[in-house]
DNA sequence: TACGTTATGTTATTTCGTAACAATAATGGA
DNA sequence: TCCATTATTGTTACGAAATAACATAACGTA
């Protein structure tokens, strides 16, 4: 949790960038939650101590941080996660507990690049690839409610 | 086109559903889109002509057509797109052009089940399943603007 | 220290999505 | 057929997510 905050540090300086106190502050609240959050919930957090915390400066912290993989943004309901594979390079699959919600980080770059070769058959350059799932992690597997894998 | 339409009422009647107007309406104005479209978007066009059509209408007919497999919700941008592989019951990669916003349908069968292991070593056991990519397509090719894939 | 660049603060607004409840249309028996 | 049940739609209002636009401040550097 706290090598996070010093791993991004060392990504920043490699990258020419800074670690930002807002920037700093965003990453903590993600790094020391459990599950993914929204926007809003680290607008809300970041202004807990008074000083109020306004929209933009969030999102331009977690842009900031989602660009260089240290935060993940998981599209399906836009909630951000600290990274908990910092610095491997290699593409996330993120896949989010139904019950817990809890993220399970599976990095899977032979998996990416079959799909960049399966783009490239049809003609199509991949510039950036999203791998999501839900469903049930290892410790929710007893609880109720299952459900098939959606398909096309 | 508008073998979609008729492919739809053959699942619909399949589930033990119905393809109502504004179901059907929200599929046509999809069907006739060559690019993904926004929910406001469809709200705007359903309503085009007098009527106004009110968010709830549309994002109810979206969800149902969705989870009928004949539209697919684009996570990244949130936008809709008409299914361009109906009935095939396997997963579909989506791939949008950053160009032209074009989407390329690829399924991925395979590259489903090697996830679904994937998560299933680590105790997590898969309900849904996305797969997007955002590059350049065919017939972009040629334009500017490569970036490479964003890794983690 | 003066300048360009990068980052933040602030206000307001736009866009996306849904809760809640009323009204209506289809469906399956008695 | 009539009614009860369920599925679907209409409508109002609101909440949540994200960004535009512009002012201000911090930083590195010549």
């Amino acid at each position: 949790m706290h090598s996070l905050i010093s791993d991004a540090e060392t990504i920043c300086a490699r990258a020419g960038t800074r670690l930002t106190d807002p920037r700093r502050r965003v990453l903590a609240l993600l790094a020391q939650a459990k599950t993914p959050l929204k926007a809003y919930d680290l607008i809300a957090k970041a202004g807990a101590d008074g000083g109020s915390v306004k929209p933009p400066t969030v999102y331009r912290a977690l842009e900031f941080l989602c660009q260089l993989g240290i935060v993940h943004r998981i599209e399906q309901d836009a909630t951000f996660v600290a990274c908990s594979h910092v610095g491997h390079g290699d593409l996330a699959a993120l896949f989010v507990c139904d019950l817990c919600h809890e993220v399970t980080e599976v990095h899977v770059d032979d998996m990416a690049s079959q799909l960049t070769k399966a783009a490239q058959i049809t003609g199509f350059t991949l510039a950036n690839l999203v791998i999501e799932g839900r469903g049930k992690c290892k410790s929710c597997q007893s609880e109720i409610g299952t459900t098939e894998i959606g398909l096309t």
